[in-house]
DNA sequence: TTATATACGACAAAAATTATCGTATATAAT
DNA sequence: ATTATATACGATAATTTTTGTCGTATATAA
């Protein structure tokens, strides 16, 4: 309960990975998935995916690669969270709002205010503190 | 992704219903599953599970069913999902520490950081704040 | 004796996660 | 130009986890 995924898993691996190479070159999937053993089409989607969201830049070609492309201080873990994953919160309905249930359900006001403190919480770490 | 389980919406829920009572008389889990729309075994299961964990106490045969049994103000969150659903953390490892890849996983200590994060989150918050 | 409630292991269904496949495109090197 | 190697990405498959059900036993009020 409360885990985070794979995806996100191996996306901190692969920034961190690049973040130790102070940013100097590229980095391929291939050579992330061999050290840390993860799978390489899965790492190679997650990079991707970060690439579209502009934290990594993608760089075609034999010699291409990835590399940091974002200011990892200025993103906060929740919204990478939410970058990869979607919204973030203990329950769905804290977005949906589409619960059958909701007229009757006596936790909402509740589980709300857990969320926001997750949130909260999320809010305040920044993206360098994983990956320094 | 960092979801809680049916299992434990389920249980604050019923522990929330039965507060409401003042701590008076009984209440099935048939008469729970009933008002909210829940899966009436699923619950009863997670009422006998709160039950041998000291938090509700049961009443066998007919008119029979559960009450609070434990002062809910000296449980926190975090106690409540562990007895529910085992430790809680943001990834296994921070438990197991059987992963295989822990000789070059390289987010091992920060993902430590987060998950004692959540944990004192969930440690400061009590059973009683959300079933209040 | 009957009806109704809890107790619980075993099993089944469903959903979410994780991983792979196949194909396309870009580009450095030969 | 051709080749080799990297990213791009939709579709699909495998796996795992979550969620729900079944069957049977036991307790007890009426």
């Amino acid at each position: 309960m409360l885990n985070i995924t794979r995806k996100v898993e191996y996306a901190l691996i692969a920034l961190r990975h690049m973040q130790s190479k102070n940013d100097i070159g590229l980095t391929s999937a291939k050579e992330i998935a061999a050290q840390y053993g993860i799978p390489k089409q899965l790492l190679a989607k997650t990079l991707q995916q970060m690439s579209r969201e502009g934290i990594v830049k993608a760089v075609h070609g034999p010699t291409g690669g990835y590399k940091i492309a974002a200011n990892l201080k200025k993103i906060s873990l929740k919204d990478f969270f939410e970058k990869l994953e979607g919204p973030l919160g203990m329950m769905d309905c804290y977005f949906d709002s589409e619960c059958v249930q909701i007229s009757n359900c006596n936790i909402r006001v509740p589980i709300q205010r857990i969320n926001n403190n997750m949130r909260d919480m999320f809010s305040q770490m920044t993206l360098q503190e994983i990956t320094q």
